[in-house]
DNA sequence: CCTATGACTGGTC
DNA sequence: TGACCAGCCATAG
């Protein structure tokens, strides 16, 4: 559980309008990034993350159990000003934001 | 303690 | 881009 933590800390970095991958987050947080999804999908109301935010590396919303979250997830960020192609996928060279100031991409859209 | 599972990733074809 | 495969590590049972 204390793991999570963590990673949820990690998540509440991510400004608003921009979106950062499971990799990402596991390199910051010093983890697995299957670790980071486990996470993601076990984020309570209370902990105030972000979970939309984050997406796999495609810039696309990872499918989960009931689905419906997906869309959920699509309408938030959306609302933040984030654009999706004709893909579904989103432009990480554009959105993209990373809590490692290595892989720091260039801001701005 | 050990095995199964998963909102993933990176390399290769 | 997409499909396939192997590695990844915390949780759950």
């Amino acid at each position: 559980m204390a793991d999570y933590q963590r990673i949820y800390r990690i998540a509440r970095r991510v400004p608003e309008g921009r979106v950062t991958t499971y990799g990402w987050i596991a390199r910051a947080a010093g983890c697995g990034a299957r670790q980071v999804g486990y996470a993601m999908a076990a984020v309570k109301p209370n902990d105030r993350v972000p979970w939309h935010r984050v997406v796999n590396r495609e810039g696309r919303i990872s499918p989960r159990g009931g689905g419906e979250g997906e869309s959920r997830q699509r309408g938030r960020l959306e609302a933040e000003g984030v654009v999706f192609d004709a893909s579904g996928r989103i432009d990480l060279d554009r959105f993209g934001w990373s809590p490692d100031p290595d892989l720091e991409e260039l801001p701005l859209v």
